[in-house]
DNA sequence: TTTAGCGTGTGACATTTATCACATATTTAT
DNA sequence: ATAAATATGTGATAAATGTCACACGCTAAA
């Protein structure tokens, strides 16, 4: 079986050993535990995450001090503040880890040096970043259309590990209601 | 004075005239009136838009007969429905005319010759998907931590000109609330 | 093991927002 | 020019959601 990270990538474009070696050398790993942080508010965010294991939260507080959840990560999918790594600028937000979690990260150095190096990473990145716009576009798009109610459902149909892994409150903080309107929407 | 798209692409890639001529090759050009569509909801988009003159909204109808606005599209902007175009897939959104508009576009094929033929337009591209990304990135960062009149407020001295050219029920569309709400807001 | 804190549900009430209704001005189409 | 459609504001009421308060079980740390 290869390496997690390997078949990742291979969702997406093909590989030869030596270039996921060459791909995988520009990544370092990290673990970290339960409440501890990978980025904090105001900093400039210069690492990319790929989660390996655990589950952790991008996420920021308003001038109320309510918590608003941005996104979960898990498992194979990729987590930092996007607009602070793309443009080198002040992170809006803070991300903690859910669980204890093992990390691959790449620098905003190594990325670069890898894409100019290897085309094939530029288009996996480009990709990625097609994907990921669609995905908020999506999230747009359901919090427009949608109740609580059916975002719940939606939520709880696309990721059903989900629930069993974080808190109910931060799913509130994700949906952006208080956590007793979510505690009454079965009801 | 150069063509207006010419000088939009070269806010981030510079070209030669020999390359923006064969740019501008791959684009097409055509004139809508107010009320008449680009695209239609349930259709594969299969063209990018680049908004001359003019000025568009994309939508769509929810359950409950309620429009959504998702994106304006004033000059200089591309639109279109991204997750159609890019997946080939059923678009979820129509786009409109709001005003007379004058559009160039360039086709799904034509913008894969074109990147594939020009580095610096794959380039281009990828940052404009970047930069897309970011945009909405920050608008569900908005829609969950603003109240309603502070994202008016947001929208408002962003696109200042915007609430001299669509009627306020599309804002309130583009907001997420009632026109009566949207009504009330500065009272 | 014990204690403090967290997670969760639920009642009571306040606040916000949607909905329906109507009036009127403006724009658009023929 | 005229009629129809659209845009906008506002009152009354209903519905949804937030806030505060409290109970209780579970988890985690001393």
């Amino acid at each position: 079986m290869s390496h997690p990270l390997r078949q990742h990538i291979e969702e997406i474009i093909s590989l030869t050993d030596e270039e996921f070696n060459f791909i995988l050398s520009h990544f370092e790993s990290v673990k970290k535990r339960k409440h501890q942080y990978i980025v904090q508010e105001g900093e400039i965010v210069n690492k990319e995450y790929w989660i390996v294991k655990g589950c952790l939260k991008s996420y920021f507080i308003d001038n109320a001090g309510k918590e608003h959840i941005l996104q979960f990560g898990m498992e194979n999918w990729w987590i930092t503040d996007y607009e602070s790594f793309v443009k080198q600028t002040k992170s809006k937000t803070a991300i903690d880890c859910i669980e204890d979690s093992e990390l691959l990260y790449i620098s905003f150095e190594n990325r670069e040096k890898l894409t100019s190096q290897m085309h094939k990473m530029e288009r996996f990145w480009a990709k990625k970043s097609k994907i990921g716009r669609i995905a908020l576009q999506n999230r747009i798009l359901s919090l427009l259309k949608n109740s609580t109610k059916e975002q719940y459902d939606v939520l709880l149909k696309q990721y059903p590990t989900l629930f069993q892994r974080v808190p109910k409150k931060m799913i509130a903080a994700y949906l952006g209601v208080s956590r007793e309107t979510l505690s009454r929407l079965n009801s």
